[in-house]
DNA sequence: CCGGTTTGCTAAACCGGTTTTGTAATCACC
DNA sequence: GGTGATTACAAAACCGGTTTAGCAAACCGG
């Protein structure tokens, strides 16, 4: 008879192996200085030698931490990894978590449920992208004791959240066209993910439309309803709304997309229609994903640190997990408007932009 | 007094409060035919009013399932997220994973040793992408007894893992450029990450690399060795690497671009050399990314099913994971060249690519 | 050489659950 | 009405470590 299944070494076979207590062997990794320095090397020789390593879900048990941060986003993840905005958020998350020494595990809706998922993580605490402050399942999450930092949501007074200056990005998206001449503009927004969730008066989405009125009600100007479409956050979605604009019959010089993604969907659209860019229309997006500056044209678009975000959010949330008896931080980064390509001076006549349809 | 530190509920409060054991509570939540219903249920309320959730590292530990999959990398993941290939595949991991319940772990380097990260990973499995069978860590891994699928790396014989046809896709890649008539190519292939690191001979660059000279033999033609140029697998890389050639004195008519990214810079480089494409410089990209369909003009590629190969590296995985005795799958998925738009016959004569350039 | 400290290690308790084993009470059956 | 099976729960062992408390021997100053 061969040895059958060949059992993962614990603790208690380097302890008898080497003729010493499991507590000598826990020293000998954790704290060696407690040990005779022959001794303690002597136990790491018998531990090499059977191959053994500390069984890691035991350690987070009496060590009650397990050295992982976990990313929670209300949608599924198979639906997020692709998003370039999103990518960039978790590098920075990455790295925060990486030069801290923290793993990283994504939480998302489990079976539907984020509540369960969530009970079944195993994370010191939680950075949350895209989770409103009415969400119900951010009470839980305070009350099972884990922190939680929110990003990119109003948060509450009393919880450390990250978010960005979306207003004044916006405002400067708009200005930055009206400066232009443009006053046919078309706002390109985001569909909320589920219908049946109404959009939050204060997140994201919300944000940016105040920007956008803002800039046009400083010149005393309005923004007709119709001239807002929205569609989903992508490419696709991008395509889709500037397609039915035009099909309404809207013809705008000026698009403020609230992502890039959309704006680049915008881009290829308006090529599509014959239009060109900037000649006939102009495009702004929002968040300058990578690509955008290698768009053709290259995007105009409102920069926001995407990776510093991902990065601050990871340092407010260890912060907190570390010395739980500190203040919750808060912070707001600044946007900018980054001028490329993609927007110019207004067609001088609505005939140029007609003609170019044909 | 108020109540101080208000510890999170555990079993033995739950039991005390309801007047029950452990096991009863254990019952209630894991079995609850084994219990009277009237009692399963009161305790229920009972935990429900404490707040009571299992303590998921306990759980693990017992169950010695932790229901987490890790995707294991030799790089930096923030290095890694914003690469729209690894988005791709994340995705098509997530998606696997979501089906079967399980959550998402990233396993990178940690301090710089992936031996370290591993070792405290809390994980069933493990997805590994561009990790090559001879890393040392490989060995480490399977002595732990983690199932692991590797992915895109000739794997040994007795390992599952995931690959792709990627010198087929390779010769129809340079195949196709050669049908249109090109003779004067450039290949622009990835620069191993680390210098010191020999590129591995059966590495995915390696198999590409040998799809193109195939292609090329096939017609009695070779690959100059100045006509290979190496950079780093990103847009950025992709506009180094044509400068460069472009600065040697290289005038190819076609190039041919180990990825997507690296061939939308070659796109960028290419417009700002005043070359039109395809009309004076035919582009091939590999991988088939999403935006790939969107660039201007939209990328001639190789498609390989990004997610799917993730989708199949979880499910091979989970396959070994919950039963242990399967033979180890291998798969293998087959690429097809994509043709759009920044492809085309090749210019007559040498002159018209020299003309464009002034 | 004696009381106190330090050194080097062990035994036992603990982390928070699950699972196995055990047992009293009830039920079914002849 | 005695016997064997079932039901409903409890006690104890276990998962694989860490940490606290404790103990014997060595050391140390006076």
């Amino acid at each position: 008879m061969e040895e059958r299944t060949p059992r993962r070494p614990r603790i208690a076979d380097v302890a008898r192996e080497a003729g010493v207590s499991k507590t000598a062997v826990s020293f000998a990794f954790n704290s060696p200085d407690r040990l005779a320095p022959e001794t303690a090397s002597r136990i790491r020789d018998v531990a090499d030698s059977l191959g053994y390593r500390p069984h890691p879900v035991a350690r987070m048990l009496t060590q009650r931490q397990t050295h992982t941060i976990g990313v929670l986003t209300p949608q599924a993840l198979s639906v997020i990894f692709s998003n370039p905005f999103f990518g960039a958020f978790s590098e920075g998350v990455a790295l925060g978590a990486e030069q801290a020494g923290y793993a990283l595990h994504f939480i998302s809706p489990l079976h539907g449920s984020l509540a369960s998922a969530m009970g079944r993580a195993t994370v010191d605490g939680v950075v949350a992208i895209g989770l409103s402050a009415s969400h119900p399942e951010v009470e839980q999450i305070r009350a099972a004791g884990v922190p939680l930092v929110m990003v990119d949501s109003s948060a509450l007074p009393d919880q450390p959240g990250v978010e960005i200056n979306d207003e004044g990005g916006a405002r400067a998206a708009a200005d930055h066209l009206l400066g232009l001449g443009h006053r046919d503009l078309l706002v390109v927004g985001v569909e909320p993910p589920a219908p049946e969730i109404e959009s939050e008066p204060d997140g994201t989405t919300a944000r940016r439309m105040r920007g956008y009125v803002a800039a046009l009600a400083a010149r005393g100007l309005e923004l007709p309803d119709n001239a807002v479409v929205v569609a989903p956050a992508s490419i696709e979605g991008g395509i889709a709304a500037m397609r039915r604009a035009w099909e309404d019959g809207l013809r705008p010089t000026g698009v403020l997309a609230m992502s890039d993604a959309m704006a680049i969907g915008v881009l290829r659209a308006a090529r599509e229609l014959g239009l060109r860019v900037p000649e006939d229309i102009s495009v702004v997006g929002f968040d300058d994903i990578d690509i955008s500056q290698h768009t053709n044209p290259p995007l105009t678009t409102v920069h926001q640190p995407i990776r510093q975000k991902g990065e601050s959010a990871v340092r407010v949330l260890l912060s907190v997990v570390e010395r739980r008896d500190l203040p919750p931080e808060q912070l707001r980064l600044e946007t900018r408007l980054i001028i490329r390509g993609s927007t110019g001076p207004a067609p001088r006549r609505r005939q140029e932009v007609d003609r170019a349809r044909s």
